[in-house]
DNA sequence: TATTGTTAGTTACAAATCAAACTAATATCT
DNA sequence: AGATATTAGTTTGATTTGTAACTAACAATA
């Protein structure tokens, strides 16, 4: 019974301790450059990579729950990075799209993250990388 | 430049989702049955598994600050699941201890853990769950 | 033995998160 | 058309976290 389990071993443990450690360095950018929150720098990262889309659209496509979005689309309308347009056959939903601003802010974090994950995954070989994502993606969806 | 880098192939956010979806079966355990925070689980079972100790190094071994284990060891002192007391010799230190309900409530926990743990893992060949713990390792020191 | 520095742990206040109730617009059903 | 249900998004209040200042005990140095 008493086989050296230890906290380390444990997979959800394991998993915090490395999600939060991989999301410091790069949460230090656009906190310290922008003043973004990580659920900002999400919601900007989906207008940028997929283009003009509603907060609903968001929520299904990051899974973020509705209000975490509302806030953050918010404090992105507060700094100029996109405006929200209502959408005219029905105005219950609006259509969010990035500013000029917001897009050279896109296009920075874009490249930084792309950085940052290089030098990440440079610590790993490419087949483990490969095993790394298959296997985070599965425990996602679980 | 654009070839197709999305949110899913990013580290940090790969990372998160796992653990995020990983985190929340065992959290229903330790919240319903016995309405605690995860820092208290943490702190339970450091005790449990290590007999004995200040919260200072609970702190050191589970990387966890110094307010969140105050707030914790309060916490399961209100449960009865701990106890304090001063050490004699300098009275800055208390050493920690679980009492036997916080006892059995950590046999109960670890059972559970081992058993949560084992049914992740279960969709992974031992190869693949040897990879994920070295990268997740990795990770977690830089 | 004062003075200054360190260490363990707590408290207090601000920021962030979560859940649930709410508003306004549209859809559906009778 | 009128009542009821859904949907998009917001607001509110309670819980949780983070940061920094604080207290009390001990150590070190002069």
């Amino acid at each position: 019974m008493d086989d050296s389990f230890d906290l380390g071993q444990f997979l959800p443990y394991a998993l915090n301790q490395a999600a939060e450690a991989a999301s410091l360095g790069f949460q230090a950018r656009y906190r310290q450059r922008y003043g973004m929150l990580r659920t900002e720098w999400r919601v900007l990262f989906h207008l940028g990579r997929h283009g003009d889309m509603t907060a609903k659209e968001i929520c299904d496509r990051a899974s973020l729950h509705k209000t975490k979005v509302s806030r953050a689309v918010h404090a992105l309308e507060e700094k100029r990075f996109l405006r929200r347009t209502e959408q005219i056959h029905d105005r219950r939903h609006e259509t969010l799209s990035l500013t000029p601003k917001g897009q050279a802010v896109y296009a920075d974090l874009y490249k930084a993250a792309r950085a940052y994950d290089a030098a990440l995954s440079a610590q790993f070989t490419s087949q483990e990388r490969d095993v790394l994502d298959r296997c985070l993606k599965k425990l996602a969806q679980s």
